[in-house]
DNA sequence: TTGCAAAATTGATAAATATCAATTCCCTGA
DNA sequence: TCAGGGAATTGATATTTATCAATTTTGCAA
């Protein structure tokens, strides 16, 4: 099921995998020309807060959350990133620390560009610059959509929504079959912004609702479109 | 009292407003060759959410909230805009239609750039680039901020923190009297996340525990070092 | 396989937040 | 200056969410 018209997806996702693609070849070349390869095993880190930067990530394949973990130890998950999509560049462009850390959700791949090459090609190359721009501008429209979400609806709608962006990530598109979203309750609920408890008593809900099954921890999305009901966006 | 070494307040502000006045002067001609001014009193808006942009705004003086309404009327305040800031280059730059709308809190000027100036600029001009790379992704620290309290911090913490950093934008630089902060209930709540007779029960016990006093509307910071402690950052 | 530790689930309850209703308190324009 | 109306405040209560304490289930590693 498509969600084009029925959900806004776009809003919950970064645009960061056009940019590696649309690069022309010789900027490519530059910016790829001392890459090394790094192999993540599920849940190691990136990259952690605080930290100063020292290169461009890209996720060759994989799936790597972006999270920020407050003073009582409690992490909230701000977005998941997938195949093809850069990691690390705000702090290298703000010149600031990292203000968030990167680990991985699943066994990982991902490509080190040295932050000199990227800040080099940047100075060289209108087209890198002008994707960043366009890219960094539409990651606002992400993140104040991300606010007013967390600000204003209930922890049932935030959950729909986490699901239904999730189901888009974890879609392999050589398949029909149900999307099967594979993450933790824990990292559920730190999407979510809530317990694990609350968490679960809503899946729970959904399930006996029909919208989705669960086998262990992994959730099968079976009816997207009462969840989109369900999230808010319902008749957008 | 100045907040260094207390309370985080550059990952509450944008930095835009170091881009008009570091511009080198050519770039800077070009930019404001054909901006006119506009008047806006309180309350007006100045764009409004999913409408096409048609220039970039310079905060000649006044201060400006950004929001988005949702589907049942609620707005939520993402971010409120200072003298100096600019605002509108988003949706430019992605673009896309405005994320968010924009109204003044305060009368306010307000310089428009037609949308080709500024794009015309943005290709002759290596610096102007450059500085709005940077200023993007240091809001993107700003707003990732946002995400962690609002999904993770209680009411009384948000309404602590939206005051500390509303007195920084009220601050007048010249004087030495207690800030005064001059917003209606509803855009507190608006900011805050919550509904007007909650901020107004914890305003009133702020104000019994001597961190604040009102008059009418106005609320005069009495102790900031008291808020900091409540919103979570305290000893930093 | 099997045993175990971690993760998920369930239940009960406390705490926080939202909502509805009713006053009271300002501003602002006549 | 004063009246009207919107804004702010207060009170009472419903609803949502968090938290604590047990179980039960799962996924691994031996």
């Amino acid at each position: 099921m498509s969600l084009a018209g029925l959900f806004p997806i776009d809003k919950w996702n970064f645009s960061t995998q056009f940019i590696l693609n649309n690069l022309p070849p010789e900027e490519y070349a530059a910016l790829s020309a001392n890459m090394t390869e790094l192999q993540l095993k599920k849940g190691e880190v990136l990259f952690r807060q605080g930290t100063v930067p020292q290169g461009l990530f890209f996720i060759i394949r994989g799936k790597v959350k972006k999270y920020q973990v407050n003073r009582n130890g409690k992490e909230q998950i701000i977005y998941v990133a997938n195949t093809g999509e850069l990691l690390g560049y705000h702090a290298i462009l703000s010149n600031e620390r990292y203000p968030d850390s990167a680990a991985a959700l699943e066994e990982s791949t991902i490509g080190l560009i040295p932050k000199e090459d990227f800040l080099q090609t940047l100075e060289n190359s209108g087209s890198l610059s002008r994707m960043l721009l366009k890219s960094l501008s539409h990651e606002f429209t992400v993140l104040v959509n991300s606010i007013s979400v967390f600000a204003q609806r209930s922890v049932k709608e935030r959950l729909a929504i986490a699901l239904i962006v999730l189901r888009e990530k974890f879609k392999d598109p050589a398949s029909q079959e149900p999307v099967v979203i594979d993450v933790s309750r824990n990292d559920l609920a730190n999407m979510v912004g809530s317990g694990i408890e609350n968490v679960v008593r809503f899946l729970k809900e959904f399930k006996t609702a029909g919208m989705l099954d669960t086998k262990g921890r992994k959730i099968i999305i079976r009816d997207v479109g009462k969840l989109i009901e369900l999230s808010g966006y319902g008749s957008l």
